[in-house]
DNA sequence: CAGTGGTCTAGACCACTGC
DNA sequence: CAGTGGTCTAGACCACTGT
């Protein structure tokens, strides 16, 4: 099984390793939960020495194609079954019938919910920009972690005001039927439309462990903001998702 | 500037160190722009081996944090401006006068272009599912990298069916005034709506070229479909983006 | 127990930057 | 030229897996 680098082609040697493994993956000559040449068979297979090899599947790594086990070994990635979040999942008749959003998401299979915190607190700088308050202003934050089939799939954190939480099943763990957006409509906000906005980026320490993320694996950041028909904000929503399990789906206007 | 761990922590002495330096990154001790202790440094102040230290670094260089430079050092990545894609950027009001939609992405700043490919093929199995025609369907291909001040800020490649193209500017490099949708239009068919699907993963070696990323950064993969007012498909294109140099907005319905 | 990947050390040569 | 980060080697000890 001996490899032959090109000490021609001014590539780090690492990389050559890296790229021959890449090539292997997607030739399918390796393929999905196929075992990698141990690290002592890379050596001899490419006559390297064990640092270089590590960095070469290092890269992999963080590249998302590759995931190691200490005492097992190392294993082309599967992607995992993807969620579609679509871009009607909070439209009204999904809520008609007592159906949170969240469990739309889901395709209709129950999420289970680990709730991090409910209370009041003091609005960020942030916060109070996405709800057009002060800073400081009393709002209900709400942090939550979702799950599907015992995997965490994402962490949102809500915050509604003050003057609109107060009293109603919101500021408790448990929201009810229709969840949080049935609660704010019957304090007569009808909501009318949400803005969201996506970016992307790799996830901090806390958030890969919350997520259970392997490495090389980037989050989606969304933030919603709820907008009742006065277009005043009722709800903004911080929500992490692990970007690999998951697609989003919009729609977007012609005219 | 002697920095002391903790042994009985059970953190990798390297986890300590890209903790550390994380800490000082995020309170502001390390400002954007400026310069990491060397490695050297670095190996003073933390009793570690010259690996340890290039290990915690490279954590941060993986996270985001952090990018080197050879010869001149290690400094705190500010995050570049960043662009708003609109959920309502192809609407026709944008096209009424002449400009295409990704100067209207582009907030009217003229973008420059390097058309990389344009020309017929035949559809893989991906383009013919997205188009709704057969594997192998004669189809055209535009494939074109997009500047903003000299920065490439996107890879974006057109599909449309060739009985729809054949004969107009769509197959020249310049597509003229309105851009592509435009002329399609022209063929009669009007555009009513699009889907745009959103993923995020870390990008291939060639799209970090094409792309200047620096490490850490993940990418945005949009696949937009453009329906007629007959909910036929007239073009996908699937636009792969730096995630650090945009923030998706989209506005959902409520009913 | 042998084999795996994870961590760490000590030392070397290189390409590049900036003075 | 000295100092920087990039690459590479040889060797060590560890925790964990599977038999």
């Amino acid at each position: 099984m001996v490899r032959r680098l090109d000490p021609s082609s001014g590539l780090p040697v690492y990389r050559q390793i890296a790229d021959s493994l890449r090539q292997q993956i997607e030739s399918g000559e390796l393929g999905v939960g196929d075992q990698l040449r141990s690290e002592n068979q890379l050596i001899a297979d490419y006559g390297a020495a064990r640092q270089t090899v590590r960095q070469a599947v290092a890269l992999l790594k963080a590249e998302g194609l590759v995931y190691a086990e200490r005492g097992r070994g190392a294993f082309v990635r599967g992607r995992p079954p993807v969620e579609r979040l679509a871009f009607d999942r909070f439209a009204r008749r999904h809520r008609k019938d007592g159906e949170a959003a969240l469990s739309v998401e889901m395709g209709g299979r129950l999420p289970t919910v680990d709730v991090v915190h409910v209370g009041p607190e003091k609005a960020s700088v942030e916060v109070a920009r996405w709800l057009g308050v002060r800073t400081g202003t009393k709002v209900l934050r709400r942090s939550r972690r979702y799950f599907a089939a015992g995997e965490p799939m994402e962490l949102a954190t809500s915050y509604v005001p003050w003057t609109l939480a107060s009293g109603t099943a919101m500021t408790q763990e448990d929201t009810g039927p229709g969840g949080i957006y049935a609660r704010i409509e019957e304090q007569g906000h009808e909501l009318r439309r949400f803005t969201e906005d996506v970016t992307a980026r790799m996830p901090t320490p806390d958030e890969a462990r919350a997520l259970a993320l392997p490495t090389g694996t980037p989050v989606f950041r969304l933030i919603r903001i709820a907008y009742d028909t006065d277009d005043d904000v009722v709800e903004v929503c911080d929500t992490i998702l692990a970007s690999d399990r998951y697609v989003l789906s919009y729609e977007l206007p012609a005219d």
